[in-house]
DNA sequence: TTGTAAGCGTTATCAT
DNA sequence: ATGATAACGCTTACAA
């Protein structure tokens, strides 16, 4: 039996001679193929485990691969493939529910080979835009996206949509747009917040809400409408504030509720924010929570459990939407079956704490 | 004088026919040149406006990439400049301060023409390994990173110079390492805030810190001690507890602190959400803030202002910081001036709020 | 002024 | 079992 000569491994000690000047930058099959006198589409299969390979060469490929530290190059593959594994995200900000949801997002993106590219578009449609442009430019697979509270018309939804590539909106979504949805129930938000106020013996309950044309905010407004009729009562057109989705609108338009002949005994606010913003002009005016005033967030941050009095918020279980939200997209990518009806429903849960909880 | 056939515009209308088709994917420069029955390299110079190139083909050209929408493909562009344009940022989580220092970052990062990749270790060393791995596949240009506070070794940081990638620590930065760093003067922000309890009359401070190996917390103590001695103050080893850098162990802190039989009268926690931990166990124990004990934060986060007592807390300029790190990460990349020396500190300042102000 | 061809790093197809 | 070649989209010598 003729003894093999490990062609290769003979070349191999020669060439590893020029691994500092190969090593300065990134290792290419090229460079392996070279050192080890064979043809990068060798190189390419051993390194892939494919099955028409010889067993020396696809131990001497691997070993020497493992000694210049090869990573193939992601760009390659994604010109090559037409893919980038990467989803866009927008979201308007970073408070704490989008980070929280980002977290979840990033966590099964990751496991399934995906990178996120955050993008803030800041409340600001114009820059919603613009990272939209940026993200189609970067050759995202995907966008998943939160609207800004200020986007009222949908063209670049429109334009990720006319060049087919997958899109679902989470949290903030929109509604007469064809693609998967990841959402609260905020009408149930709302539900649940006011007749917690009203059990507590609360009349008159104003409301903080978002601006006029946002989503969630008018589904929440909503679901307190619901429940005031259920219960026999008039509603007050002027007991809904719109501000800006910010606290410092919020602690101006309770000043105002506050210092009007038809004061209220109650406020929901849509988030926490404005809740803080509201539970500072309360604190000004001299009036006390819960006896004087109730008041209700939404959202659960973490801070309403610390803030003197603990403020009464609606859990919006941010970090499951995310998760939830990264599945869909990803089963998008996966499955050709058609998801644009999807709409994934949580439900939001109520946290009673001192600043509504007189006790009833 | 013969009349020149414009011969492209003859052809571009009949051309115009495939828009539809051609639509369906990205446009590319190939699809321009067969359009207009012209080579790739000359709409690529048209599309430049290089000098060589003929009036009538530059417009032609111009038109049709507008008409198709042309995108240049950063792929292929990336592959062959061998830059992506893309920061890898890793960073321990994104709490306010962290989530605001990106904000800054993300814009002059824009502006220059760059897109950061964001990504969080939260405070796990594993995960910054991981983390690096995957920006270093994803072949970012450089890397700004603030490390997390399990941090104890630096291969990856090794790694990333090795491979003579540019990178910026920031916030919580390593010294023994030889790049530009920017930070706070955090030896001034301890002392800043113990010199102020001191002279509010308070004799004996704790310090909630974080684990013992980070710098941040280090240097805090560090200003501690300082100012200690500068007034003739034994320092009390016991009185500084390290801790995890989270609310709870902060709460767990202070209620040992509180239950032993040397309890302070004041407590310095290096980060707000320390000193938020602490607030609670205070309270827990019937303790009056400023009259009983004292409490400084750090970080000067908007919360500290809401809570009541409203906490005393020390700035940090996070958007700032932000801002300045991305120019430096810019500077490095489009100069080749040394800046591995370079190092900008930002003074803290410190907001005097109800928990530590006895009016004195 | 324009076209040809090579190259960036990889894989797939087709030969051998 | 291995190699040559084309292709992904773009730029840039070099030729014409």
């Amino acid at each position: 039996m003729p003894e093999r000569v490990p062609v290769i491994s003979a070349t191999l000690s020669k060439s590893i001679h020029n691994l500092a000047r190969i090593m300065e930058r990134q290792t290419t099959i090229k460079d392996i193929a070279q050192a080890l006198r064979i043809s990068t589409s060798t190189v390419s299969r051993a390194l892939r485990d494919a099955p028409d390979v010889g067993e020396e060469t696809r131990k001497a490929v691997k070993a020497l691969a493992e000694e210049l530290d090869y990573q193939p190059n992601k760009l390659a593959l994604s010109l090559l493939n037409k893919q980038t594994n990467t989803i866009g995200i927008i979201i308007p900000n970073l408070d704490y529910v989008l980070a929280t949801m980002v977290r979840g997002i990033d966590e099964v993106a990751l496991e399934a080979g995906y990178t996120v590219m955050v993008c803030q578009s800041d409340e600001s449609f114009g820059r919603e835009m613009v990272n939209t442009k940026r993200l189609l430019d970067s050759l995202v697979d995907g966008f998943i996206i939160s609207v800004s509270s200020e986007t009222r018309v949908f063209e670049h939804i429109k334009k990720i949509q006319s060049k087919k590539i997958p899109l679902v909106l989470f949290d903030r979504v929109i509604d007469n747009v064809n693609v998967p949805k990841v959402k609260l129930d905020n009408v149930e938000g709302g539900r649940i917040a006011t007749q917690h106020l009203l059990d507590q013996g609360y009349k008159k309950i104003a409301v903080i809400a978002g601006p006029e044309n946002m989503n969630v905010s008018n589904e929440r407004i909503e679901g307190h409408y619901e429940v005031l009729k259920q219960n026999k009562i008039k509603p007050d057109k002027n007991a809904i504030i719109h501000c800006e989705f910010n606290q410092d609108y919020a602690y101006i338009a309770t000043k105002e509720l506050l210092t009007g002949k038809n004061r209220p005994d109650a406020i929901f606010a849509i988030s926490d924010r404005l809740a803080i913003g509201a539970m500072i002009a309360i604190k000004e005016f001299g009036l006390k929570m819960p006896k004087d005033i109730g008041l209700v967030g939404f959202n659960n941050e973490p801070i309403t459990k610390l803030l003197t009095p603990a403020i009464s918020s609606v859990e919006m279980h941010a970090f499951e939407m995310g998760k939830a939200t990264a599945k869909i997209f990803i089963e998008m990518m996966h499955s050709d079956a058609d998801l644009s009806e999807k709409e994934i429903v949580f439900k939001p849960k109520l946290f009673i704490r001192e600043s509504s909880n007189r006790g009833l």
